[in-house]
DNA sequence: GCAATTACGATACTGCGGTAGCGTAAATAA
DNA sequence: TTATTTACGCTACCGCAGTATCGTAATTGC
């Protein structure tokens, strides 16, 4: 079918795994391609046969990093918000900011990886759009607002304290923006 | 008084002048120390001697290119709060995405340039804070959510947008910001 | 005048991301 | 078998940020 000498499917893990561990020592800044492509054995030209820069590389690892946590709703909307922007957090938190950073810095300086990374951030940011949509159905919420605004003043202070503030994450954090957003609880 | 070769008081500003063209041309990515030093007509050792890495001559330039827009008051919090975030939200747009985003990846990597960047953003968050607390007082705003998390709420939006989702800020979106947080207006 | 001190220019260097060119290996199509 | 096509390793190279070294210029203290 193909016709020329088709690629080692053995090549791509390998360079992953030299990857996660370049990324777990010494972060995005001290991942370097040379050494990379030196740990799995393997021509600097053949890894960027696979992903155009390095960007692309670390985007592509942490994908297939990432394990799914599938979100599960209840019927309680505030409990639903709290626990998805808690995990958010949390999830932030863990990360080094400057992996976070050197991602949007490389998703600003090239559409490709912009693509990727945002793809990437954005199945949280659908879960949080689905349930705050339903929460203003619900009546929890009030509905002048759209949405995606509300899911923005849910989830952007995140970043904003991460990227720009570099004020804690913390859980406390996370419950007062849901509580700012649908206001203090009712007393039954 | 100082016992050495004094400093030619004229590199720095020749140097800042080169950076700010370079910057203007080629963005964060595109300005090379060589190409700065060579326009200022100075050893690039020299440059070094001022900054201590091309992050922190970003820093210094955009913190003296920067014109202070001085914020008055009114007595409307809600028109206050409206003017503070869309003006925030034009500057944002009008900078180079990739700009911001390299200041905050080069914030996140280097502490002393974190600093001078937080320094660089927060005037406008506190101009935020000042406005959101007196609209708790004027009882504009419910007062159940601490001042901070209001401001987050406000300005973290904007830069979630830009860094983030990609989104566009619009001065619509800004004024919905507002709305979201304030509630809709009491019609008088 | 003379020593000490600091700034400057110049050069060379390191490691980096990324590219180009080439010889060779492995596959398919004829 | 042979031509074609693609993958791979290798080497060399570019411009980049940043560092080290050294000779020299300019200033102060003595």
């Amino acid at each position: 079918m193909t016709r020329g000498r088709p690629r080692d499917t053995a090549i791509e893990g390998r360079l992953l795994a030299a990857a996660a561990e370049e990324l777990r020592h010494g972060g995005y800044d001290g991942l370097s391609i040379d050494r990379v492509a030196d740990r799995a054995g393997v021509a600097k030209t053949t890894l960027y046969r696979r992903w155009a820069s390095k960007a692309e590389l670390v985007v592509a690892l942490i994908t297939t990093m990432r394990e799914e946590v599938p979100f599960e709703p209840s019927d309680d909307p505030r409990a639903d918000l709290t626990r998805l922007v808690s995990t958010i957090a949390a999830g932030l938190a863990s990360t080094p900011t400057s992996l976070v950073a050197d991602l949007a810095a490389a998703a600003a300086r090239d559409p490709r990886v912009g693509e990727s990374v945002r793809a990437l951030w954005s199945e949280r940011h659908r879960a949080v759009t689905a349930v705050v949509a339903k929460a203003q159905q619900a009546g929890v919420v009030l509905d002048h607002v759209a949405p995606a605004v509300l899911v923005d003043q849910l989830v952007g202070p995140l970043y904003y304290r991460l990227l720009v503030t570099g004020e804690p994450l913390t859980p406390e954090y996370a419950r007062t923006l849901v509580v700012s957003v649908l206001g203090p609880e009712e007393s039954p």
